[in-house]
RNA sequence: GCGCUCGUAGCUCAGUCGGAUAGAGCAAUUGCCUCCUAAGCGAUAGGCCACAGGUUCGAAUCCUGUCGAGCGCACCA
């Protein structure tokens, strides 16, 4: 799938992927002539393979087309290779074409040719790089969409950055890109909120009760009640006595913890009536705000918060059910309503609707699904964390059953970050209330630095989280290594003039052949990689080789730059040089804006110490 | 038990639509600041790519099995 994208793509204009498409019609062409001249017969001519070499020996790029034929032809690799070599047209692009030991054709750039992307980056700036491989194709991507039961934690900080890393890479590919957080303001976990921010109000007032064992512990629920306390006053209190009325034992007194809350919960909908949408309303808010500002701070953004209770109070899940009941795909079992999952390939059906009369969640997802593809989306992409993942094949038992194609519901996990402490592992518990925040960690090591180690391991893979090595100022740490380069090009800029060495693009771009040792040319390979980089990230959700490829375009440029003097009395040197660096700058700076991280112009630290 | 993901240098990981001698960083030994940020650049050393079969001209990459690790399997949200 992947290859038939790219040889799409090559069809595009954007730059260095036109390449590989020119060097597949140009096999192309050669086949065909062999074939008029009945030097070789093939039947159909296979895909052609052209990718790029992975030694710079080899030239720029590749193909094995002549291994692929050999079975056919029934000759060595090595003699196919040469006939097509010999019946190539000459291309004005191509500097050299060989054929190769096992039977590879390997083609090398004209220098012009490779030079070419520094131009064309200096000239495209932050917009070099994209590729229109979702022309005309609108996506809703849906992330984090946690609980809005109390401030994100650093577990759901991976898909954080990873939905909106991905978002970023999608748009830069050409695809129109909704971003949307699911709102869960809905469930029974709303109400236990509501209750525990109430339950301390009443503290607050000077009320004496015992907290359920059930009820969010943490400290911001008292935070919150504080705030309901300074704009409702005594409005809220109640006999607090008759909150506990009648109400079924709690856990720790050997009881039910489930029952135990529910039953509060209803008593203080009764005692409190109208009142209690002020409490719930007022805990939803405070903590939707607070996640909200947490992941601005987190350069996360959002097209949409979309409410699940939304979808209740109008007839969206009415609609979706009767959809699914038109489709005969329910049934009622034991007084409850079942969606028939498995026979669209889910393990188990799935309730819809409960004996009670309740709606469950699953059934307010189906209503959402179809939600998104009735506003108009060609795909749904949901990102999940990785403990959800049964909810795969139950969404896409759910797509097909409302008629979609499964195929345009892609659904990703996130794997569980772990957080160390240099060799301590950091222990986290959502349940007790002692996690660590995604503001905290923010705060501690910043955001470009969490943005950046969330997504340099695949999404789909553990990743171990050292908070020492993201705070660290040194070469191991990536994103500083990266910041780092962007950074030094900016200082060499700034330098010219008090130095006298103007700079002058002009010049540069007409002496770019002067750019031959091997650090330049590698640079300059780096950088033409880059297009090609975005457009794999995006067809393939692969975010971390864009955090990859940084790395690799960071350690390309220091070593230039190590060995290649810049700021040098030759002005034709220094002048393709400093194209260089800027091509450079502008492809680092946009692709940490990819992966949500800055690009600072100077890196400066009173409390950095040098290390001996 | 069933399902999903994974196993690459001492450590953390790239590489995986099958391709030409498997790459970084850390840790170890070590060289480089009269010169653009030494927050940097080099050198040396380190590998039955978990194991065993299979497919192929070619396998770390695909298939099967074994062993090992993690996660998921509610009329919960």
């Amino acid at each position: 799938m992947l290859i038939n994208l790219l040889k799409w793509c090559v069809f595009q204009p954007t730059g260095t992927l036109i390449m590989i498409g020119h060097i597949q019609e140009l096999i192309e062409n050669a086949l065909e002539h062999l074939t008029q001249r009945d030097e070789i017969q093939i039947d159909s001519i296979p895909d052609i393979q052209v990718e790029r070499a992975r030694n710079p020996e080899h030239g720029d790029y590749a193909t094995n087309i002549a291994m692929v034929l050999q079975k056919q032809l029934k000759q060595p690799p090595i003699a196919i290779a040469e006939m097509i070599v010999n019946a190539m047209n000459p291309s004005k692009h191509i500097k050299n074409v060989e054929a190769v030991k096992p039977g590879f054709i390997n083609f090398t750039l004209t220098d012009n040719c490779r030079l070419q992307v520094i131009r064309k980056i200096i000239e495209k700036k932050q917009d070099f790089g994209g590729n229109d491989i979702g022309k005309d194709q609108h996506v809703t991507v849906e992330f984090v969409s946690a609980n809005p039961t109390g401030p994100l934690h650093v577990g759901h900080g991976r898909g954080a950055a990873y939905g909106s890393s991905l978002v970023n890479v999608l748009k830069k590919s050409g695809f129109k890109v909704h971003a949307e957080y699911y709102v869960n303001d809905n469930g029974r976990q709303m109400d236990i909120l509501a209750v525990s921010v109430w339950l301390r109000y009443l503290e607050l007032c000077g009320e004496r009760l015992r907290f359920p064992d059930n009820g969010y512990q943490g400290d911001y629920i008292v935070d919150i009640a504080r705030q309901v306390r300074s704009k409702f006053g005594d409005d809220l209190r109640v006999d607090v006595k008759k909150i506990f009325d009648q109400v079924a034992k709690d856990e720790s007194m050997g009881g039910n913890k489930e029952d135990h809350i529910d039953d509060i919960i209803q008593n203080s909908k009764n005692l409190l009536a109208d009142r209690y949408q002020h409490v719930f309303s007022m805990a939803l808010k405070q903590i939707l705000g607070g996640i909200e500002d947490d992941l601005e701070d987190f350069n996360v953004h959002y097209d949409e918060w979309f409410s699940e209770k939304g979808l209740h109070e109008s007839d969206w899940i009415d609609r979706a059910m009767q959809r699914l009941k038109d489709g005969d795909h329910v049934y009622k079992k034991e007084g409850a309503w079942w969606f028939n999952a498995s026979y669209f390939g889910d393990d188990k059906d799935r309730v819809v609707m409960r004996e009670n009369g309740q709606k469950t969640y699953f059934a307010s997802d189906v209503a959402y699904l179809m939600n998104k593809f009735e506003r108009g989306f060609d795909r749904a992409i949901y990102i999940f964390g990785a403990d959800h993942h049964g909810y795969i094949a139950r969404l896409k038992a759910a797509a097909k059953a409302l008629g979609y194609d499964a195929d345009k519901v892609d659904i990703l996990l996130v794997q569980f970050a772990n957080l160390f402490k240099g060799k301590e592992k950091l222990k986290m518990s959502t349940r007790s209330g002692s996690f660590i925040t995604l503001k905290t960690l923010v705060d501690e090591v910043g955001a470009d630095a969490a943005r950046y180690f969330y997504v340099m391991r695949s999404h789909d893979q553990h990743l171990d989280f050292d908070l020492e090595l993201a705070k660290s100022q040194t070469k191991d740490n990536p994103v500083f290594y990266i910041q780092y380069a962007h950074a030094r090009i900016c200082s060499i800029f700034r330098q010219l003039n008090a130095q006298n060495m103007p700079y002058n693009e002009e010049i540069g771009n007409v002496n770019l052949k002067l750019l031959d040792t091997d650090y330049e040319k590698a640079l300059i390979r780096q950088l033409s990689m880059y297009a090609e980089t975005i457009a794999k990230a995006a067809v393939s959700y692969q975010v971390n080789t864009i955090a990859n490829y940084l790395k690799d375009l960071a350690q390309s440029f220091h070593q230039f730059y190590a060995h290649c003097k810049i700021q040098g009395n030759n002005e034709d040197l220094r002048n393709a040089r400093l194209n260089l660096c800027l091509a450079t700058r502008y492809v680092l700076a946009d692709g940490l804006a990819l992966i949500g991280s800055s690009a600072p112009t100077e890196m400066h630290s009173e409390d950095f110490e040098q290390h001996d």
